[in-house]
DNA sequence: TCCGATCCTGCAAACCTTTGCAGAGTGGGC
DNA sequence: GCCCACTCTGCAAAGGTTTGCAGGATCGGA
């Protein structure tokens, strides 16, 4: 019932191989002829069957995506620009949310695999041994995670972070704290040193206040964290951790960004939607997920795929939340 | 490289037969054989090759899934159940994102349907006929959309529209504005019936204030039909719109709930992070998700599909953006 | 006029799995 | 002891596409 190539190519009165050529190598096929056949699939609405062609090539034209949670703002920014990018490609994505679960990432990778040419994992949580297992078997491209000898995109943190602090610097805070994110986080790791690096260049003293869980109400649960160090601004491990304590101040009537400064990382939607806005380390999501789909394209083309580790510069938005030091720690 | 069933059947001294039945139809095989079979497939990291097993079965074990804009903070709940169910029943989600471009949704639909064996479409924009059209032609199931003759999972607005407007009407409001998405957004239309219903039987005064973009600008923008009105309270046609107008009318120092009351549809994460919270109409998600892959696989099940339509509940949330009238239309 | 090179096309095999059909073996009933 | 029914297994074809190889045509050069 569907228009197969057999059918094309009876109807333009050549071979099945004739038909395949012009669609594939076109110029290994005469003009005219090739013509003829790309006017009659079209009219016939032909489309080639992606399984008998995986069969044959070993391609799926399928690429892999994992995510942690698309529920985290964080997410689907960059999942669409894999998908449009992808696409742009002629390749589908599959999407697969671990829902946070560890655990489940290596069976689910394993499994996914097995059905597509190349990976995307975005900010994978497990182990680099497990990791490094699971690259090995299929091209893959980390995004906002490195590993030696794996090709990635991540987030050039310095840049945006010492604009942060040498911002509140500029405000004239002294002492600045810094809620992070959870312990095995590979870019909450990278976070918490370029927020060391900039303090220490900018002079600021850095009270590390604890970890949280990377959300709104992991955000709220920092509220005590901040209020019993002498703090006058929170760089917070990400928006939605900034949210969260920033809420949780208002709630207690503790004035953002009057009594104290608050800012975050991702710039997420949402960071420029509350009030105060946001002050926040913005991650080029879009240009991230076109980069790493080139990328990983670029390996499926390459027999020995060479390895490339792509850092996008990230940028400071400077919004509402952050505003001047009331020198309180000078009192 | 990659291990088949021809080496499990060498390995296990049978036929490629008889380990393909041993997978899949496991009682036409000798239970000593099956055990057999299947310990060695386990270890020698057997796995099918769908796209061989896709040929001659014609199916992919893949579903599409459309949805207009990820970036929406109403569709990655959606998309993560869906995707949640659709794993634990062995299938592959593929998502696409049109990016909220009409004009592009058949084409893409076209596309994504020969790759897999059925389709979910979120909220699809694209007029009657076109949908119908696309429908024909793959199993589908809509999602928050309906059309006769198709199966869908939809949300059944009045319940939870009619306790807002109930709610509010005990706060003492009379007169309501409501501020409307999309024009040929269909469930835009099923919330204005709804909010009209429910209005009329509580003996409330409707104010239709006009069409926004269903987006946080749309919301801000808002912001002057709204105070044109006499209405003490305001409906908006979802969350981000709700959102929107909040923070234009805190930007003019206009309180919520104090002087106007907010409210939203569809209880986005986001409602419950900002201040003041925002009372809402949910949409149990999860819910919608998982019952429209079960439809999907039950349909996929069937020769001849029964259309089923399948509405769940929405339900009140109460929050901190509605409050007593003060009474202004009164004076 | 003939030869070689070049360009275009067709043949046929291959990719891996499923499945209808048939054959072999077993057990039970008469 | 014979036949039938039933269970289990293997054979072979099929599914749609790609691709190495070879053949035919065309053209230019000598």
């Amino acid at each position: 019932m569907a228009v197969t190539l057999r059918d094309v190519a009876l109807a333009a009165g050549v071979s099945p191989s004739t038909v395949s050529r012009a669609l594939t190598v076109p110029e290994k096929v005469d003009e005219r002829t090739r013509e003829r056949i790309l006017t009659l699939a079209a009219e016939l609405g032909y489309r080639p069957n992606r399984a008998a062609r995986g069969l044959i090539t070993g391609r799926t034209g399928n690429l892999g995506l994992l995510v942690p949670d698309l529920a985290n703002p964080f997410f689907p920014g960059l999942v669409k620009a894999i998908q449009a990018r992808a696409l742009e490609s002629d390749y589908q994505v599959f999407v697969v949310d671990t829902d946070e679960d560890v655990a489940l990432e290596p069976e689910l990778i394993r499994q996914l695999a097995k059905q597509v040419d190349g990976l995307l994992l975005c900010s994978p949580r497990m182990r680099p041994a497990t990791l490094r297992e699971a690259t090995e078997a299929t091209p893959t491209v980390l995004v906002n995670r490195a590993l030696a000898r794996v090709s990635s995109v991540t987030f050039e943190n310095g840049e945006g972070t010492s604009a942060l602090i040498r911002h509140l610097a500029g405000l004239g805070h002294r002492r600045i704290g810094f809620v992070g994110g959870p312990a095995g986080s590979w870019s909450g790791a990278q976070r918490l040193r370029g927020v060391r690096t900039a303090c220490a260049t900018a002079g600021l003293l850095l009270h590390e206040l604890g970890q949280v869980a990377p959300t709104f109400e992991g955000g709220t649960s920092a509220l005590e964290l901040v209020l019993r160090a002498p703090v006058t601004a929170v760089v917070a491990y990400n928006d939605l951790v900034a949210i969260g304590l920033s809420q949780a101040l208002a709630e207690r009537s503790i004035e953002v960004p009057g009594r104290i400064s608050v800012a975050g990382f991702d710039d997420i939607p949402m960071a420029g939607m509350i009030r105060p806005s946001l002050t926040t380390v913005a991650m080029p999501l879009a240009r991230a997920g076109s980069a790493a789909v080139d990328l990983l394209l670029r390996h499926l083309g390459e027999p020995e795929p060479r390895v490339r580790q792509i850092q996008v510069p990230t940028a400071l938005r400077v919004r509402g939340s952050t505003g001047p030091s009331l020198g309180l720690d000078e009192s």
